[in-house]
DNA sequence: ACTTTTATGTACCGATCAGTATGAATAACC
DNA sequence: GGTTATTCATACTGATCGGTACATAAAAGT
């Protein structure tokens, strides 16, 4: 069969779609929607106006594609980092731990695109919110799905209530992207996560958590 | 003596200074600072353009009193509540319970201005960033010398750590005031704070907190 | 070669932005 | 009543906003 998709027909694309949309992810990222203006997109993505408009549709469509690639890039480094990790208290430091790393990274804004625009634009604008909305169901049900794997595995006590854990850890991650965005030091944030860490799930795990 | 203020020369102001900077603080708790048009201003708070100019300044001038004037109206009120209990435990279940009613008022946008603005500006307006950083520090330091007295009366086992436990106790406010502006309901709030305030103030006081 | 298709670059559009000039209105002072 | 001080209301400014028309360039198909 002929899985070859066969060259397109006009002149090709000068840039590549997903790095000029990760150039993207970094100028809402720092600046936020309404405070990037079209210039400032085409200025950092490298590409003209209507080669931007023809790839991704106007400011607000380009907006969500890149909240999608936050989402695929950056925003999935933690829950990765959660669920490779066998022994669930390191997987929930993982998470934290990691989290710290990319709301502090050097090499990108401070804190995390998606908590930034949430206060931003998530009150006044549906599509932005429903988009929020699930995917913060998603990552809560895929820690509780983790968290009540290792219940069963008698990780947790039995009457951890992995739902309400998985909201915990959720939050703290939200405060510590809040944080690092208000110019939290690593240091304070590692601190933070610690102490979280050790009341979520305490070092003798078979006495912690939610009763 | 006379402490009586002479009525001042001419044309007497046509509006409460106040009553006005607390349809700015709607406005901008509403919309964010970029989103936020001068138009949208004047409506909402009933005056003129030129009238704004001369009472609060450019839009960043107001913006900075708008933030002062929510802090010393909405922002005070769960510090307050925490600070008039006297039980260490209800103080903070207040606290929470407070700050849920002010991020969830079904009269005013959700969530918490200072939390939506410090992720649209602090990354980019030093002003704002600094304001910020005062306002966690202060906030802080109150909660944290309130549970210090706690520990003193009893409240708390003798080696509970009060500032940390003071940034825990903030980073839930955080949590709580973004999930409010994502959309979360009061009831998603109050089980979140509920199980947030049994992990640091357990029942039995004694046995409690950070080790 | 010639047509068709797609992308690029320039230059522009009306709308809206933050901020202000100007003169009328309204008060206290003399 | 006239002067001075302050505010109000209208209307305007240049700059910037998001979005697009149009002509040119670069590829494939025939």
């Amino acid at each position: 069969m002929n899985n070859q998709t066969p060259r397109p027909r006009g002149r090709p694309l000068k840039f590549d779609r997903d790095k000029v949309l990760d150039r993207a992810v970094d100028t809402f990222w720092a600046n936020g929607y309404t405070a990037t203006s079209l210039e400032d997109l085409t200025t950092n993505m490298g590409i003209n106006r209507p080669s931007l408009y023809a790839a991704f549709g106007n400011k607000h469509d380009l907006f969500m594609k890149t909240i999608d690639r936050y989402a695929e890039t950056i925003g999935r480094q933690p829950l990765d980092a959660f669920l490779e990790e066998p022994d669930i208290r390191r997987a929930v430091e993982a998470y934290f731990q990691t989290t710290i790393q990319c709301v502090t990274s050097r090499n990108r804004p401070r804190g995390c695109l998606i908590m930034n625009v949430a206060g931003e634009r998530a009150a006044n604008d549906a599509e932005v919110r429903g988009c929020m909305s699930d995917a913060y169901d998603t990552r809560v049900a895929t820690i509780a799905e983790r968290l009540g794997t290792a219940r069963n595995d008698g990780q947790l006590p039995v009457d951890a209530d992995p739902e309400s854990l998985a909201r915990m850890i959720t939050s703290v991650m939200h405060s510590l992207a809040a944080r690092a965005r208000a110019g939290g030091s690593r240091k304070e944030l590692s601190a933070l996560a610690q102490n979280f860490l050790n009341l979520l799930i305490p070092d003798d795990a078979r006495t912690s958590a939610l009763k």
